[in-house]
DNA sequence: TTCCAATTGTACTAGATAGTCCAATTGGTC
DNA sequence: GACCAATTGGACTATCTAGTACAATTGGAA
């Protein structure tokens, strides 16, 4: 048998790669995202990341330091998109039952269409939420999304609309509770009753149900 | 120095052992689930868990097979205590407005006391259901839960208190995500509102509060 | 041009990890 | 008591995995 010639030894190393920083953290930060999605933190596999990245793994550690730092990264882009999108609600200037069904829609599609972000929080909760304490870019937001409930719900119960003795983290917390767990339990919902939630009849009638649901919550 | 004298080598290995399958097996199945519970599928160790058993690894492979073998176990396990708390409420005993309270408020305390069946939930979503679809024993079950639920529904609504057009899952799921939402996301509700869903009162005032959002949403 | 700090590629390693081999012990059945 | 199948122990291994050593290349400042 006859070996094939040997091929002209990596001829193509001297051929020049241009820097760029920024797109190469971007780059790795997409696909560690993926990864971390699909497998959580310990199943997700640097060598994997770096596989599909169109760096080595080399740069995951220069950039990022070491796994759980670039899960870290991770967690804070997606924490910091979720804040975006809370500053981009403009509440104050609808009346308070049509406020408060506007935020459960878009609290109720903002879950839903970022499947990504609810599994992300899923892996960070099964960690006690270790991660979440460690940065110091996550710790500070999140209390405006209270403010803005507190502020409508104050407006809808000086107008006799709203009940009573009602806490704005409660409140809070059926909005998201509502929003999440179809998100969150879509594979056991789907094994256990067969019914698929990411459909678009059923998302759409679970999300009338729950903007229902919390205005009866709410209202008189 | 002077070295000790050798002990009296495994003189010990004579010591009988009394054969107890059962008992080996609730044993590694108890710390296997605390660990799967803690650290997810991938990250839970079976040198771990063997450690923390009074038995070695071989048995953890003899009885069970593998890794994915003992993690099934564990979460057939876990559906099957779910499956023996629901039969054991009666609810066509009661009037159907007490029936659904009864319902929210008992589905609620058992999330809220089994933390370790949300943990569960949590994993084999972030693996998609991929083992509750292999497992033959828990595919058939829990369509009861909705079956109660229908008839519960029907008497409300023939008897004029509850109101038309409602979707026997529709109410399962929102009984069953404020009833998760609070203990799987116990971690970054703390790390984000300060707020300790575990604590005695907090967990008091959230039950109270999905009981009350539940009847508003099936009554008139 | 020269030189240095910022990047990047390649090859490698120490340790962890799931799973196995083989022999030994036990309990029950004949 | 003998024998066999069900259990159990302990050491071992192949592979995977996070992380590193070290050299090379690039871009920009002097």
């Amino acid at each position: 048998m006859v070996t094939a010639p040997p091929l002209p030894a990596k001829r193509r190393k001297s051929a020049s790669w241009t820097q760029d920083p920024e797109g190469v953290r971007r780059d790795i930060l997409a696909v560690a995202r993926a990864e971390f999605v699909e497998n959580g933190l310990s199943g997700a596999r640097v060598d994997e990341i770096a596989a599909k990245t169109s760096n080595s793994k080399r740069m995951i550690y220069y950039y990022f330091g070491d796994k759980e730092g670039l899960y870290r990264a991770v967690l804070e882009e997606a924490y910091a998109r979720i804040r975006t999108f809370e500053r981009s609600l403009d509440l104050a200037a609808l009346p308070p039952r049509e406020a408060i069904a506007t935020l459960t829609g878009f609290t109720f599609d903002y879950h839903a269409d970022n499947p990504d972000f609810v599994r992300l929080v899923m892996v960070e909760n099964i960690h006690h939420g270790r991660h979440l304490a460690t940065s110091t870019k996550i710790s500070v937001l999140n209390l405006s999304a209270i403010d803005m409930i507190r502020e409508v719900y104050e407006r809808g119960r000086v107008d006799g609309l709203f009940r009573e003795g009602l806490d704005p983290i409660d409140i809070h917390l059926t909005i998201s509770a509502l929003s999440f767990y179809n998100v969150s339990n879509q594979a056991s919902i789907r094994q256990v009753f067969g019914h698929d939630m990411a459909a678009p009849e059923a998302r759409e009638r679970r999300r009338r149900s729950a903007i229902e649901t919390v205005l009866r919550m709410v209202c008189r």
